[in-house]
DNA sequence: TAACTATATTACTTTATAGTTATATTTATA
DNA sequence: TATAAATATAACTATAAAGTAATATAGTTA
């Protein structure tokens, strides 16, 4: 399969995705949620992160498709609506562990001796 | 399999990683190495970006382990060496696609009629 | 209706970073 | 050795974004 061609509009777009997950809170947020849906204050509470921060970044990843949203009575419950970021941050994850093993590799032996 | 916890770390490191990719340049400038290695001039040839702007980005992915770099008289080779990267490019394109599709569906009809 | 609660939004501050210009460094060559 | 070429680095500017405090909004209940 031939790689195509990427058009600047297309890498704003793919790179927009991957600054959404490129924050550490905000992946709190989406592993918090990967759990069980859950309401604002939830989330604010397992966060360690203040309200008016989570509800920025829960509209952010919301405007995106990333989470959705539904009201019961005063609450907003989220959830993961894209099973797909799981799967980058479990590729992320792997890759990195690799990574690492192998530094660790390149250390092999003791400085002395 | 149970979700384990994220420390404060690993969401940190994980975001890094996502923050490489969260930048059009740099994907341009991954996504042209994806076709072949090259050298720094042609990659500022092929990105329309300044030389030092290029050097900059190639020097945080050389860090991060995603690219690799040889000296071949007074150039510098680069290659990616982490193939996860496209892994990831491509869970992220084609979801967008697949987003954009419904989204496409969901204004089915004409807004007359 | 008035007070209360949960969430969203606004305005602001601070920090990070993309891009640029100028300069330094490294290697090749006249 | 002097010059040139390719790349890297430093200093700077401008912009974006994270966090926060204060306020607005929407829904609930006394």
């Amino acid at each position: 399969m031939e790689k195509e061609e990427l058009s600047e509009a297309a890498l704003e777009m793919i790179a927009n995705r991957f600054r959404l997950l490129s924050d550490p809170t905000r992946l709190k947020i989406l592993h918090t949620l990967g759990a069980a849906e859950m309401n604002v204050g939830e989330l604010v509470a397992a966060t360690n992160s203040g309200q008016a921060n989570v509800s920025k970044h829960l509209a952010a990843l919301l405007e995106a498709g990333i989470v959705a949203r539904r009201k019961e009575g005063l609450n907003a419950i989220y959830r993961v609506s894209d099973e797909t970021i799981f799967e980058l941050c479990e590729t992320v994850c792997a890759r990195l562990k690799t990574q690492m093993e192998n530094r660790k590799n390149a250390l092999a032996g003791n400085f002395f001796g």
